[in-house]
DNA sequence: GTTTTTGAACTGACTGGTCAGTGCAAAAAT
DNA sequence: ATTTTTGCACTGACCAGTCAGTTCAAAAAC
């Protein structure tokens, strides 16, 4: 019989199981890379048996994969949130820029070694999980070049920026500053850390200031 | 005899190997891992035999090391020569800066599995070469710091900014921006990166222009 | 004649993935 | 109300294959 014991969509424990799958692998990732981080570990730190990571994903790479989509999935949210809040509220683009670079910076914050696993593997070539790597990030650069060809558009952001570029460009001073600041510079306020990238992204760096 | 023909460091034979060694092992790893290529694949495309590996280097981890170190001091001599170009043509600090943005496309369109395979590992915890990681890190970073202190000593840049978040948001700006280049927009010119970058660096993005 | 390379065989530890079986809470049967 | 059945979620020993590293005699390069 259709024993139907959880009908809306998943048991909780089988989801319960996933998610510590999730943190245990992240982790364990981020510091080894994926091919050293045996499944063996994975199922150790989440404290279940190895069967049970075969029995919720099919293989190591799928675990993995799942893995990106649900941090990106994060990730993409809260940049389209901040960007929306600051239009909400009136802001310029420039305002809805910076509202993201702290978003960026919150979410490297609350999940460095999420950022770190990801940064690790998006430019690898010939890999198992290269187009769903490649479909979260369209998805999460996209949110900052909508902001900047509205910026263009509204005639407050340079028609001659190249999007693209600069997109990535911004991308990479968030992304590279915050994990520069989680290794070498833990003390440091999320405040600190947004104010230098603020200065920088508003051009207030030459000048006597 | 130690022949006049080969002071620094060995024979030209075996450097020669070394290089050959250096370059598969810099694409291979920069595709799959550290841990997912094998001594033998390296081997292999070097077009040497497994025993000349272990005959050149103690393992494969040493092996990387070097190549480690010997890929960022090609970076850090090529920025410390690009800033040095510009203090000689009397160039202000942002121009030492722009051109040290230039000499990092240029570096990382010569050698971009090199970049890959540093930024995958840069930011992981607890690996055999992680030292070694933060020795040529900071060599490289330190140069930049060295241009912004000095901007800002001379009166150029502010005295408010944050010498080492600010150097490390640059080099993330030129990483990010050069890996989305290579990876995304291959046909792009240098020049046509290098314009963004600047524009960004300067400053002359809002306005407009 | 010394240094460097070759190449193939070998070892022993490790790994992704499998599978027969267990535990248990809810459903069905009595 | 009690017993029986169902099937989901999980278990962990096991297997077949892989890989870093070793060894070494012989050849090649210098």
């Amino acid at each position: 019989m259709e024993s139907s014991s959880a009908r809306s969509g998943g048991s909780t424990r089988r989801e319960a199981t996933r998610q510590k799958l999730y943190e245990a692998a992240v982790t364990l990732i981020a510091e080894q890379g994926f091919s050293a981080t045996t499944v063996d570990e994975i199922a150790e730190r989440a404290g279940v048996a190895k069967g049970t990571v075969y029995y919720n994903f099919a293989s190591k790479s799928v675990l993995f994969e799942e893995l990106l989509r649900h941090g990106v999935g994060l990730l993409t949210a809260s940049l389209k949130e901040a960007a929306e809040e600051t239009a909400r509220e009136g802001g310029s683009k420039v305002d809805a820029l910076d509202a993201m670079v702290r978003a960026g910076l919150v979410f490297i914050d609350r999940y460095p070694a999420f950022t770190q696993l990801y940064v690790a593997e998006l430019w690898r070539t010939n890999r198992a999980w290269q187009s769903t790597l490649m479909v979260v990030r369209q998805e999460a650069v996209a949110v900052v070049e909508g902001v900047l060809r509205e910026g263009v558009a509204a005639g407050e952001f340079s028609a001659e920026i190249d999007v693209q570029l600069t997109a990535a460009a911004l991308v990479g001073m968030v992304l590279v500053a915050a994990l520069d600041w989680q290794s070498f510079q833990p003390e440091r306020s999320l405040d600190d850390v947004h104010a230098a990238l603020s200065r920088l992204l508003q051009g207030r760096v030459s000048g006597k200031g």
